[in-house]
DNA sequence: TTAATTTTCCCCTTTTAAGGGGATACCTAT
DNA sequence: ATAGGTATCCCCTTAAAAGGGGAAAATTAA
């Protein structure tokens, strides 16, 4: 028997996963946690396993949850389970100690062979994460912490000026993130740019 | 017992709804269908009920199939049920012929009720789903097909010159459709324009 | 303590977008 | 038939972004 730790703030998906481990007498549910303060509680009382854990939580991130299971030195495995396949949340998820990543239209019987894989102290990843995980050792495109903040304001539709009066430098630094922004990216305007944030995960819609 | 199709295309959500249907004798599951192919093949035995229906599917829309159900005549309601509340979707799916429009983080009592309320006639709608309802009748923002065509190539990163040529109109029209994306979305400039297009669906995330 | 990267700042020019107007032809639905 | 919106095209000016450099501090990592 495998105790296994759900982290999962949609009912429904819950309810999925709850209905295709509960089938099977390999696993034991030891808890669902609907959002970080659930889980740091329930987690105390988590011995070993594996903790299936949704990323965009309501009250924190499911990288932060991941860092402090990790932390806590329990021998245990961390399966990202979300719909984002951004390379910039699978690297955080990843380097936050995670094994494997599924995305959520994961099919129960890929659910079920991750956690006994994670119990073997083996990875799993979709298809898809499979590519963007290639990509990355290829050419990662890595945006410093200020490129992100610019990036963001400009999202916001602010100006070089506006964004530097808010960040207190000067337009011309601005100006340099902003043709910066463009170069690591490759896109050749603003528009081009946001479009590419909000896929790439770097700014989050209003939908995510 | 009511009898109820689904129409979702991730396993774990489907498996979910199984699961919390299937527990109460009052609903009969006539099927699940994973796209729009098997729903209409499965649609054909569907003599009366209500249909869960996901909006973004591998093959089509919910929006079309909702359409496609509606027009059949039969005595069926449908109930959306997707991740998506953008004003731009509740609209078309409503305007399909939709009862009720229900988000994915909805709880098993919600989508147990909306069914009930289908069975009769009367509708249903998330928190969320029912503020943006309220701001249709307010002051939409309708944006005409031929503005959204031009939203979409500057999010592809087009300039207006090149939008021109591929739309075979003058620059200047181009410029004017800007202007008014502009004016009726109220942005200020294009990266917050095509903000605000991802975040109401107009253009679609790689995620979505 | 180096080396590498990031952050900061500056020059220049050209292109594009934004902001302010207006106007005509074309659908489409009442 | 006429009104409302759409789509098209045009004028003007100013503001902002893009594209091309370069370079000195400040961090951070090796």
């Amino acid at each position: 028997m495998i105790p296994v730790l759900i982290v999962e703030d949609h009912p429904l998906v819950a309810e999925g996963l709850k209905s295709i481990l509960s089938n099977s007498s390999e696993f034991a549910i030891h808890g669902l946690a609907v959002n970080g303060a659930a889980f740091k509680q329930l987690f105390e009382t988590f011995k070993t396993g594996v903790i299936l854990m949704d990323i965009r939580l309501p009250d924190t991130s499911g990288i932060e949850l991941c860092k402090h299971a990790v932390a806590s030195g329990k021998p245990i495995k961390v399966i990202a389970l979300t719909t984002f396949n951004q390379q910039y949340l699978i690297k955080e998820m990843l380097d936050a100690g995670a094994i494997s990543y599924l995305l959520k239209n994961a099919t129960p019987d890929e659910i079920r062979e991750a956690i006994r894989l994670a119990g073997q102290n083996q990875p799993m990843f979709s298809k898809l994460v499979k590519q963007q995980i290639n990509q990355l050792s290829d050419k990662a495109i890595v945006l410093s912490k200020r490129e992100i903040e610019v990036l963001c304001l400009i999202a916001q539709g602010l100006t070089n000026t506006e964004i530097a009066e808010k960040l207190f430098i000067s337009q011309l630094t601005v100006d340099s993130h902003r043709k910066n922004l463009l170069l690591k990216t490759g896109s050749k305007n603003s528009a081009a740019l946001i479009k590419f944030a909000v896929d790439e995960g770097y700014v989050k819609s209003r939908n995510d």
